[in-house]
DNA sequence: CTCTATTTCTACCACTTGGTAGACGATGGT
DNA sequence: ACCATCGTCTACCAAGTGGTAGAAATAGAG
């Protein structure tokens, strides 16, 4: 595989799991087992690397959303099939879920290139909500509010294994799943009429 | 005031907004005007000033938490009051939140701690769920994985102030007031039967 | 005032950080 | 065979990291 394609996988990863600030140069150049001067010759700088990951991260998630609206299109059948695509790549790939959340913790310029990226989805969001509102198959409120609510929901059901970890909850496969279908079973009592 | 005590405010402002990786000890000295070593004599290591942080976090939420739960003792206003009071500890105080995300991102040995401090609050609100669906007040579910799913949604709700305001979502009183107005209502058509 | 304990300071230190400069080697076109 | 481009390397560096040692200041008790 391309290096520099090696140097974005890894770092997403680290930057994902760890957190940017917790990841050094060294410690990516390390484990690909290169130099650190092969990562800045591909990434002039490490917050340059940071914004190549977070691109690539956002293209990556917005082509699984893209899969998952395709495969219904009204009601909450698509609501479900993409919270289901959302756990599946929570757990396929936590580094992307755990990017876009460090991303937003660490606030501008690198979060106000994301925004640029998210948004489209968040307008294709709030304006199918805004459909299935009007046509009585979502309870009607701010569909803009009620997305940002759903984003929250889920990245933290996705992403807050660790923490459910240490609590005690163990998290097997099949753990995971009751927790999906418990939220699920939370969201469509309060979305559906 | 107590030196110690300034010492702790401010750590737990930046450990809470810029993260610990983040916040040297040589910054936190800069913002207090005194010098690195005096940090380092009232707590001898940067992670155990982090634990202090921690510790005194969870208490003071814990206090806040526990006024609210005075406040009303059964059904939907209990879970009302304390969404409430969570929103104006996020706003009068989001380091504690911010604090509190941050450690779950860290993971142990901090988190192990924390979640010992927490625990209490946990199970106490499971327990009175339980009750309350007994009393068949809250629609029944599995009480553990819906303190969760509240508190991921609440804590999502509640911090992710920053995100709202990248999107173009303007955060005055007012605004934050809508949130959690929308938020109230989403969670209780999800909650109350 | 003096003794003692607490607190804050100056002066360092070993190590890690992101980043620069430039040599060395591979690869392919002419 | 030659050269140019690309990629990886070694060798450094200035700035910053958490942390140590011990000197100076401060303050309360006798």
């Amino acid at each position: 595989m391309k290096t520099s394609e090696r140097i974005l996988d890894r770092a997403t990863i680290a930057f994902g799991e760890f957190g940017y600030d917790a990841t050094s140069l060294d410690d990516l150049a390390r484990a690909l087992d290169i130099r650190k001067q092969s990562i800045l010759y591909h990434y002039p700088s490490k917050e340059i690397l940071l914004e190549a990951c977070v691109t690539r991260a956002i293209f990556n998630l917005s082509e699984a959303l893209d899969e998952a609206i395709r495969k219904s299109s009204r009601g909450w059948e698509r609501i479900e099939s993409v919270v289901k695509r959302v756990f599946r790549l929570a757990n396929s790939r936590p580094e992307l879920l755990g990017l876009l959340r460090e991303v937003t913790r660490l606030g501008p310029p690198v979060l106000t290139k994301a925004i640029d990226g998210i948004h489209p989805l968040l307008k294709g969001a709030t304006d199918w909500l805004l459909e299935e509102m009007q046509a009585g198959r979502v309870r009607k409120s701010d569909p803009e509010l009620l997305v940002l609510s759903i984003y929250s929901t889920v990245m933290g059901a996705a992403t807050e294994v660790k923490l459910f970890e240490a609590i005690g909850e163990t998290s097997t496969l099949r753990d995971v799943a009751l927790r999906r279908k418990e939220l699920l079973r939370f969201l469509r009592t309060a979305l559906i009429p």
